[in-house]
DNA sequence: CATAGTATTGAGAATGATTATCATTCTCAT
DNA sequence: ATGAGAATGATAATCATTCTCAATACTATG
């Protein structure tokens, strides 16, 4: 049978879809949870699961231990973490084709994915230190 | 006080330092305990937390859940792991460096670290698919 | 329309990696 | 040797995530 788009995972899907955020499960839960349509936490990760699967959402694994999510659609791009206040920047650079480009070709490999993530201080909290 | 080096902690330290591999808790606990000196695994945690901030070996999160650790004193590289068979290779770029200046040059952050993880099928487990 | 067969859900238990607790032991500088 | 800060090991706790399972919800047939 096909998967189907329920009316939790299609909450999971306008709660991602309509912001730029990253979200993690547990956010998502709470958030839903406020607006009045709780769903159970195995739901909420099974939801984000298929959704990623089905290309609806973005998975990310940033440095701390949780995968946050995104909205699909949005062109290629990285992200920078502030280890200080915890903000998440997109960027993107041209160069990384090359980096890909240099790297299947050495090694042969195919590549399927990847996770390229910087960490530092942010503008504003580097002042503030 | 002084962080001790002590014969656990050199223990790690030298398995780690005497090879090329990426070392997860478990294996150093494992391969330890097979030769004859098992130590608890709260202190495997602790020493390798200790070593990486003494900077006597380097930390990396990988896609899955564990943290593995390599020898310091390598030549800054990142990892291409393979889906297939778990494999690690390392590679390294010289734009990663241009990507790294650029990111901080637009949005005046202070870079202190990445993660830059690369994964598909490595050479010969695509020929085996 | 009935209904079998598969998907999905929610609650709660279970997992796996890591961290905290705590009493004990070690080590170093006095 | 003594006292204070480190380190250890066993075990409990934590945190994100996954599994289990009984109860529903859909959907494609017959």
């Amino acid at each position: 049978m096909k998967k189907r788009l329920t009316p939790q995972r299609e909450a999971i899907l306008k709660l991602i879809g309509n912001s730029d955020q990253h979200w993690d499960a547990e956010g998502i839960a709470h958030v839903l949870a406020k607006m009045g349509c709780s769903i159970g936490q195995a739901t909420v990760y099974r939801g984000l699961a298929a959704l990623e699967k089905e290309g609806l959402i973005r998975g990310i694994q940033l440095v701390d231990g949780k995968k946050r999510y995104e909205r699909a659609g949005k062109q290629h791009h990285d992200h920078f973490v502030c280890t200080a206040c915890g903000s998440i920047t997109e960027f993107s650079h041209p160069a990384e084709a090359q980096i890909f480009e240099h790297l299947s070709r050495e090694t042969g490999a195919v590549i399927h994915g990847h996770e390229f993530v910087v960490f530092g201080f942010c503008a504003s909290c580097r002042e503030a230190s």
